[in-house]
DNA sequence: ACTAGACTAGACTGTCTAGTCTAGCGGACT
DNA sequence: AGTCCGCTAGACTAGACAGTCTAGTCTAGT
């Protein structure tokens, strides 16, 4: 068999770990538990990244390290932007909302989420990491953003962690419940689009200044 | 070892299975899938019923079995029931919330969902069939309450099978993830009655009639 | 009493998987 | 040329678990 390495050309005798492995490693495990979980098998993976097990021994430890390692990863790619508050409240929260559904509710992100429910309990440090470098942070940001608001009168006073909960729930709470139990959409909704007008005017109109 | 029978009394030849066992069996199973998911042993379930590991294969077959029917069992005893919509509209959706959340966030819920979102891409029609008696079943529900709240000029024109899942999710959205995740709440949050007060009238300002 | 059949504890089988070990290959540096 | 060392394929170990089987116990109906 030949190998498909792009071996580093810089490894010295120090980094004595390949890194282009690493990454193959990393790539098809994020593949492969998000697609069967933490079940997943150390042999798939290996043989998914075209790799021997052993490597992945080599580079990870155990099949923990690894879990950890690439669902870390995953979780640094999730954050997601929103711009200034001042100019147009309705527009920025329009981009991010489809942002954010895009992300939410994507295959990638529904396996990633899928799988660290089920591990959570074996895993309360990784899952408590993840919540708060994805949902916790998005609300944080969001929170801030609608105190701003606030504060300038564009929205009526209130709790604004709260409601940054509420706005982010509506984004992605039934539907991705709905997605998550494998059930496809009924065909009569709105589109993609629609959602997101329909909830963020539902939202703004919800805290209208009085 | 003694046996902790309490045996059906009118046991014939005909319905020659023990239905007290299939009860303990069952009893067992709830609480062990919700707290360890899928992966459980029939070993520990057996334990656990008081019963041996024969009698879980004599009364459901295989694991499959003993998982759906337990599953479907418990979704029988989800549906949250709503008042009139004609009297008040407020007072209505306040006491759906309270009981919603009761359920959807216990642990028993909780646990129930965490199992079921874990293996559905294993038992895609049992997950169907539980999104449907219970979310699917919710929103519906609600669905027609609202129609007719609109039809009556309580609230504004829409979409109510959409707007009734906006209300789901808020009810159960961020917060059922964070549960799921095993965070803990922030400390310095609103307590449960406010939080349905302040859903439902953001809610409903949302939907005010203009 | 006798029988039928569900029940018991627990041994057993087959399968799957995390993790280890072995033997050999081949590039990078000396 | 020779050494180092990560890499390869694949055999192997140990343990977990679904499901079966055995031998014997208990209860209800005849």
């Amino acid at each position: 068999m030949e190998y498909p390495l792009v071996r580093q050309p810089k490894s010295t005798q120090a980094d004595t770990i390949n890194i282009g492995k690493r990454k193959l490693v990393r790539d098809a495990a994020i593949r492969v538990f998000i697609e069967d979980g933490y079940g997943a098998s150390m042999d798939r993976i290996a043989a998914c990244a075209g790799v021997a097990k052993q490597t992945l021994y080599n580079q990870f430890g155990n099949k923990e390290n690894l879990f950890a390692d690439v669902i870390r990863q995953s979780v640094d790619d999730i954050t997601v932007s929103l711009g200034e508050p001042g100019a147009n409240l309705r527009s920025a929260l329009l981009r991010f909302a489809a942002a954010f559904r895009a992300k939410a509710l994507s295959p990638h992100g529904l396996g990633l989420h899928r799988a660290l429910i089920a591990e959570a309990p074996r895993f309360p440090k990784l899952a408590r990491v993840v919540h708060e470098k994805g949902a916790a942070n998005a609300r944080d940001t969001l929170a801030k953003f609608f105190q701003q608001a606030m504060d300038t009168g564009q929205l009526r006073k209130t709790d604004s962690q709260f409601v940054a909960e509420l706005l982010l729930s509506m984004l992605a709470g039934f539907e991705r419940v709905r997605l998550l139990y494998g059930v496809k959409a009924d065909p009569t909704s709105l589109n993609e689009k629609q959602k997101c007008v329909a909830i963020v005017d539902c939202f703004l109109d919800g805290l209208a200044t009085p």
